[in-house]
DNA sequence: GATGAATGAGCTTTCATTCAT
DNA sequence: AATGAATGAAAGCTCATTCAT
């Protein structure tokens, strides 16, 4: 394997690593050498490949909203009905939540929490474009097609968004009863009524 | 006035204080020489009436719960239908959103991203249960009276909760094209139609 | 003893220890631990009366100018020739090199070495001014009762700051084959000579 | 061309460039790496010419000490009385400090200030014999034609040495109002008054 | 000889909390 | 009740040096 590679290689299982301590113990409770610990890795070392813990928070939000955009886009390409990609988007979603609840955490905990990590060089949607943007191409098709009522973009993303982070917020709150999937069919029919021509 | 009244009104400036300062710079970045700083008061007697840090975060999300609580069971007081009930709720949210933003902001910013201050002492959802109760009769009222479909209570409170606070973060984040207010026709519409029967 | 009173003596005490330890170790060879350990104090403590290691070495410099100058400034006040202001202030300069070396080596090993440190709010001669007034002085001065020689002020600075410290430099090397206070003569007289009309 | 003059060739741009990094930066805030980097060079390779920072220092000392000590040697060679020396010799150095600032600002920033970094291998003036031993004999050629007065070596040497240097020193600051070479008469005129029989 | 990833001790600075006054 | 000097553990980050390739 070249080094090039191994460098990148290391260089995802860094934002991995670290992409759940900080969803899980939070961004300010979570040091450098907790990381470095963690990979078995000096800390010295670790800055080689992030110049400062604020960079790397940045890199991370970056790849999970791109790594959540590519699932979406997906479903984006599929010859299907608006209600049943909401219902794909939604499932797709409460899997990520199972199966890699750090991602999601990171949003709600991280980025959403600690603005001002964020304020130099993710302004606007910048280090989340990658999901953004999958949902306004889902909103924009579903709108061309009469399938969904036309309405001001942000009215719909801040359903989509907050709608499901808050499901996952009670989820990490253990306020939910049942399994998190098992919400999928209720709040995709909600979803849809809301945005249903 | 008495001097039990004189330390109640001390202590209510310090919780509105120090809520302004979590809000604006988060909760680890505010120090508590910041706080008593703010209200010309020393840090040593600052902490004869909270003492700790992360009691007054816990006191301040109760407080600011019971406000928002209390404006809500207002609302659920009149007779009026469910829909009427949901226009005036994000009406509600939205005006302190724009006048008290750090009420709206302490959510999203220190309670819902440091969850190992609050994990002692607000297990569950007990130091926002002014606010969440009343969601609560809301959407009961609603069913009993057979204008809300009846649901799992959470698939309903996650879209009100995270729907609104969605809307509140894209205002944060100036990426709102209009006054926030004006989206409340939009919300409404789309909160009623979800949850309708 | 005022609060006030005290917090003023502290803060003389950490000037006195700092200098010490920075002449003797180097700025940078010196750590805040190292000053507060001498000084039976706590790092965090120390952060309360200099709010950076920079700006502490900034103080340094602005009082052991003004002590120098003072002393300079009683020579200045005589009434005696210039070629007798000369040997006292070479020789107040070199009984300073022995019961206070570190005053002067911090001038040769901190000041002028470590120029990034001064060059945010030292700018020109601004924290030396107290010995460089005084030297302006006793020069102007000399010129105008017709003594010394009309000549470009900083010709002549350059000539007493540099030689004393020069010499001072060769003490500390332990070059010197005698106590540096039997140069005064020599050292005076050559002055002197330079510096006449 | 042979491997060992490649390789001295090497060292010697190795020497050049931390040359300028130390006088510019000063010694502790310039990193190896900051050399290698300079250089095109790695640091490991760095290391296979000089095994430690304090080595190179040493190794910069002596060298500029040497390029200095010859020039004046070309100096003292020629048929030439005391003062005209003292006149070339001045000269000499304020070009050196036009030319080649660095060379002259290493002696002030970083051989004068850094004792620590010296102490093992500079003993006594060992490193920078090369410029000491001309400026001796200098001195003792003048005293042996009667044109220079019989002193104490070190009050003849610390007056050149200190007075070059702090004029040098007060150019780094910006505090002469002209160019450096233009003090040459002045002070090659203050040295000789100062040193003559 | 050449590379640069890796190490880890050590630095400056911060801040919740205490306690003598 | 009120003060704020004092504590000290812990944070983020740096950098001389090593060594496998």
């Amino acid at each position: 394997m070249k080094i090039a590679e191994k460098k990148a290689l290391k260089r995802e299982s860094i934002i991995q690593t670290a992409l759940q301590l900080f969803s899980s113990k939070g961004f300010h409770k979570t040091t450098i050498p907790d990381i470095a610990k963690k990979l078995h890795m000096s800390v010295g070392n670790l800055y080689n490949y992030f110049s400062s813990k604020d960079i790397l928070a940045k890199e991370i939000i970056k790849y999970t909203s791109n790594v959540l955009g590519e699932e979406i886009r997906e479903v984006n390409m599929l010859e299907i009905s608006a209600r049943e990609k909401i219902r794909k988007i939604v499932a797709l979603y409460f899997r990520m939540a199972e199966r890699h609840p750090e991602r999601i955490e990171y949003f709600l905990r991280v980025y959403l929490a600690n603005r001002e990590v964020f304020n130099d060089g993710c302004e606007g949607m910048t280090c989340v474009s990658g999901f953004v943007t999958e949902i306004m191409i889902f909103f924009d098709d579903g709108v061309s097609s009469g399938e969904l009522r036309d309405q001001d973009f942000f009215s719909a993303f801040g359903l989509f968004m907050g709608y499901l982070g808050g499901m996952v917020f009670l989820k990490g709150e253990e306020m939910l009863t049942k399994d998190i999937g098992q919400y999928t069919d209720d709040i995709s029919l909600n979803i849809y009524a809301a945005l249903k021509a």
